[in-house]
Order: structure tokens, then sequence, then C-alpha cells
DNA sequence: ATCATAGGAGTAAACGTTTACGTTATATTC
DNA sequence: GAATATAACGTAAACGTTTACTCCTATGAT
């Protein structure tokens, strides 16, 4: 009988079935040369009958290649990270890789433990989004020797190409968009404090557009969150008490901008009759609050594929991609009022 | 010299420059029985020195154990799916298993590839996160024999277990909440028409509400979207046309909710005073909206955990586990008012 | 002293592929 | 018709593990 019933079928046995040997059948499986058209039919034909699959366990491990790439995500669930998220896999998976998810939730310890798994699992690459990129994990990833491409971040010890915004100038863009909507009350709910990547930056962006512009800056208008809701909440409570006078907030992300939304709304504040919102991302929910964000679109889903792009280059030409600044804009919706 | 300089180390390495074979090593990494402590040592010892992670595709290969599972999205960057994703991440990640995540796009070719990758990369187990299990799916499933469990999601004809939430019931419970604060003009914004699962089921709570307490059906008091945000705009849209004495609606999601209340916005209706709105699911999305939007739970986080819960159960114990109906209970929050 | 026993360790097959190399038969060239 | 090239395969090693067997040695019981 099938010496091989309960188990899935192997090459083996379409090798025994079509009367060749396993090496004709991979040649036809992987479309070299040497066989033919007869036996290529009688291959297909019976990997058709018995429902054989590949393994690409057992291909892995002989071709030293999984069609696997690991992206680590500071929180999977973010809708920020599902943008991206949604980029990287459409991309991978038109060009047959797969992707690990990996939620790092911004601890050391797990990272690291990822980086293990990924490590052990042979990916072929890994996409860092929108973290630090310790040099603690520069190590692992070295030892690994496996491409690695960051997203929404930056690396500046390492020459790790990256794909990101000019954070710096974006901000600039938006602080400006207020001041040139007559705005000079303008505070501003930064990420987090000690974030050298998108915190510091945009605050630095701020901090240009009010100078160029002769506007003095408030220590007290310029308050940190971490980039989601919660701490936004918080932080716009404190502006509330601390900066009154502001007529204009920039939000270092679009959650803390919905945050920022939602308390003034809680306050009894009108947007934007009473003060103006301007955000950082242009996320989905951005059009989804009320009323509609306006922000600085960073195109994260073609941020997510560009980055799988990269990674995949890599992976297969040996090369290393170079950086990309990726263009922003501010898309206008309702929550910046023109100051008259 | 070292005859294996530049690729990563093996398990011969380690063998080689402890001196023991390579059947001893694999006994203190997976630790056995049958070496002494000093051997042990002398292993551990050289395993750190090299630097050695064992290699889990040449693992797999002979286990056939991949500790990997492949999770189906209709949409990966949708709000909902990001949660789901989490809670199924965390529980995962605890019990040393990785996730693929597929995005389906709803689209039964993508499916089927994704279902064929899932194959070959000999995944351990699969999740279908809410969507219809079609039997086409199922055959290739049952062909893969693999467990497979279902989260926000039922198959009918197949006992493949699930974990979803009384979806009557708590569309029931969430009409009848809307009727008990006084309102009897209440309108539904349904998911998609033909969608069996959570579709129909939440209409049919919807109606057996209404009858409960002797409320008649219009049928302009019902339209459908997808579940999603641009859909529930354009429903919203024409409840205003079709529906304008409605006192109170009810989205099949939060998303559409979260529509309704965008809509309701920009046509000057105020919420609750004007128009009353319940949603379903209890994003993070409601309480970010303004105002925060008074919704179902169903704790999608924790679907997740149990849905990754019970798939590692049935891998590791070759059992088969039962479903679960999650509870749900209703958020209060700002977007219903009481009519007196 | 003999024997059974168990602990410690090595040998080699197996997992499902790919691929370098070898072999045969046929076609081509002169 | 001999020499050579080429097409069409087959053989077997290799990838990095796990594990069933086997073997040796020391220990304890008799």
């Amino acid at each position: 009988m099938n010496p091989n019933a309960s188990n899935n079928p192997t090459i083996k046995d379409v090798a025994r079935k079509a009367n060749v040997s396993i090496a004709t059948v991979s040649r036809v499986l992987n479309n070299l040369s040497g066989y033919s058209d007869k036996t290529e039919q009688k291959v297909n034909q019976i990997i058709k009958e018995i429902g054989y699959q590949p393994n690409a366990i057992a291909r892995g491990l002989i071709n030293k290649r999984t069609q696997t790439i690991g992206v680590m995500f500071p929180s999977v669930s973010s809708y920020f990270s599902a943008d991206i998220l949604h980029g990287i896999e459409e991309y991978a998976n038109d060009h047959n890789y797969s992707i690990f998810v990996c939620n790092t939730d911004e601890d050391g310890k797990r990272t690291m433990k990822y980086l293990h798994v990924l490590r052990e699992k042979q990916v072929d690459g890994i996409i860092f989004s929108s973290e630090m990129l310790k040099e603690e994990y520069y190590e692992v990833l070295q030892a690994m020797k496996v491409p690695v491409v960051l997203v929404s971040s930056k690396a500046d010890y390492a020459s790790v190409p990256y794909i990101k915004v000019d954070d710096k100038q974006a901000a600039y863009d938006a602080v400006q968009y207020l001041i040139l909507h007559g705005h000079r009350e303008i505070a501003m709910v930064s990420g987090t404090e000690t974030d050298k990547m998108a915190g510091s930056t945009r605050i630095e962006g701020y901090l240009k557009a009010l100078q160029d512009y002769g506007i003095p800056f408030k220590e007290n208008y310029l308050v940190y969150g971490n980039f989601r809701f919660d701490k936004g909440c918080i932080a716009m409570e404190k502006l509330i008490q601390t900066a009154p006078e502001a007529t204009a907030i920039f939000a270092a992300s679009d959650e803390m901008a919905v945050a920022v939304l939602a308390v003034a709304a809680r306050h009894g504040l009108k947007v934007p009759d009473d003060i103006s919102v301007i955000g950082y991302d242009n996320l989905k929910l951005a059009e989804m609050a009320v009323p509609p964000l306006t922000t600085v679109d960073q195109r994260l889903y073609d941020m997510g594929k560009l980055a799988s792009g990269k990674l995949i280059d890599m992976i297969e030409n040996h090369c290393v991609a170079d950086s990309s600044i990726m263009p922003h804009r501010i898309v206008e919706r309702q929550t910046v009022r023109r100051l008259t």
C-alpha cells in the first residue's frame, strides 16, 4: 500500500507515482531544465492528483531562505502601526514573503526575546517600525547578518536604511500653517520627552517656526505626551490650566490631536472657533474626527510598502538600499480657523 | 581553522568545541537526561562563547512543528482587527508561538493563496478572524490537518470552535437600552446586507427588541453599510434623508457609529441632543469620539487572547476545543440621551 | 568473581528538499 | 562511422536538527 498514508504527500510520493526520481520532480517544481515535456506533464498530473504541496520548511533548510520577514512594532494595536503594517503586508505578500508581527511593547526585554526568536526562525530580514534602534538590538541584528530597514525611525550611529518624513520640516510646516492663519499663541503637545526620534525633531521644527516668525517661545506652551490618546488627554488638560491663552495647538500625532479635540469638547471649547488644532500622521482617525482633523500627512501605508520593497531588494540582491525621505503635506480639514 | 567561519554556528560547531557528540549537545539543549553536570556546563559555556542559536527551521523539519500560527484578517489595518491581533499576539508570544498575519481583503483568491502559503510554511494552526469560513476554505483547511479556530465569526455547517459574543442578544440589548431611554424611533445602520455572520444576527436582535416593546418596524429605518467608516457615512446620509424622525440610531460597529457622529455633525445635528447613537465593539475609537460613544463592549483583545489559547491548546494536546460565547456589556458614555 | 543495571555518551537514520555530479542515449558534426 | 555535444534523467550529499539504538564503564548485588 501507500507507505505514507496519513501524512501529507512529499516529493517522494510524487516521484514514486510518476516513476521518476525526486530530482526530476524538484526540477519541474522549480521549473529548471532537464526533463522532457512528457515527464513534466506526468509529474504535474500526479501533483494535482495527490494534492502535493512543497514543504517550505525543508526548502528553507537547504536554501537558507525562508521567504519570511519579521516586523517589530512598539504597539501592534495602535492605529499608527496598523497602517504601516498594512503597507508592509501588501507588498510582501505580492512578492511571496510572509510576515511575522512582533509587538515589543517598547520593552527592551521583549524586543530582545523577539529578536532571538526571529533569528532562530531564520527570517530573511527585519523591519523596525517607529522605534529607536538601540545599540543592544543592533548588535544582535549584526550577528544575524540579515538586512534591516527602519520605518518612521532612524538610527544615527549605524547606517541602517530608513524611511521617514523630514520630521523637523513637517513640524515646521504645520506650525507655519498655523502662523499663516494668523495664530501667534501656539502650544504644542509633543511626543515622549526623551524620544530623540520623532520627539525632539518635531519640537525643533516647532521652535524654528516660532523663531522664524519672531514669536517668542513660552515654556508653558510645550507639554509632553507619548503619542497616544491617553497621554494626549492628560497633556491637553495641563495645557488648559497653564496656557489658556493659546489659540492653536500643534499635536505631534493624530491620536493626541484627537485627544485634544476630546478634552476641548469636555471643557466646552469649540474647535476651531475657540481653539485650532493641527495633528500629525493623517490616520484614518483624522478623517473620522469631529470635526475632521487638519493634519500633516505622512502616508504611512506607502511608507510600509516602501520599507517592504527596500528590504526585499536587499534580501534578493544582497545590496544595501538607501534611505528615503518621504514627502509630507498638510491636509486641510476643519480644525484650524483663520484668525482675522 | 574553523571550517564554518562565515556562517552562523551550528550544533556541530558546539559539539566539536565541547568535545562531545551533537546528540549530547542536543540533549542539553532540550534538557533531556543523559549527560553529566560537567558536560552540561562545558556545553553551555561553549554555546555562550560562540553565540550559538538553534535553527528553528531544522527543528521544524524533524519535529513537524513550527511554533507558528497563521491569522487571517479581512483587513489588517482596520481598528477592529488591530485589537484582536493584539490579543492573539500577546498570548501566542507568551507561549512561544509566532504569528503570520494575513490580509485577505475579503477576497477569495487572496485567501486561498494565503491558505496555500500557510500550508507550505507548515503552520501549526490557523485563526480566522471575523470572516465567513467558506466551504472552499474549509476544504483546504481539512487537507492541511491543522487546528482552526474562528474569532468573531462562526461556521454553521462545520464544527469549528469559535469565539464570539451572542450577536443577536447584544444587538437586542443595545436597542433595548435605547428603548429604555425613551426612544421609539430607532434606526439601524447595519453591516453588510449579505453577511450572515455579524450582519443579519444583529438585525434580528434589533427586530426582536422592537417587537418585544411593541414598536413597529419601518423599512426606511434600516440601512446597510459594511462595518467600515466610509460606508457608514453613506448610510447615515441616507438615513437623514429617509428617516429624519428617528431619535436614535443603533450602528452595528463603532466605526459606523463614529461615521454617524461625523455625518450628524456635518448636518448640524447635535449628539445626543438631536439624536442618540449607540455603537458596537467598544474600540479605543469609541473613547476617542466626540462625544465619547456609548457602545456595546465585546472585549476584542480578550477574544484574541482566548482564540490563541484555544488554538494552542488544540495544537499541543491534540484535542478539540469547544466554542465560547463571550460576555458583552453596554458601556455608557455620552451619545445616548434619555427622552423624557 | 560474576552478573545485572544504569548512567553517560556516541552513531546514524530521518525529516523533505535542492543540487553538484555522473550516466546513458540520442543527435550533431566532420 | 567516430567523435563530440546535448538532453534527460538518476544518485547521493547536504542543510541542522532529533532520537532510536548501541556501546562502554562503573556500581552494586549476589
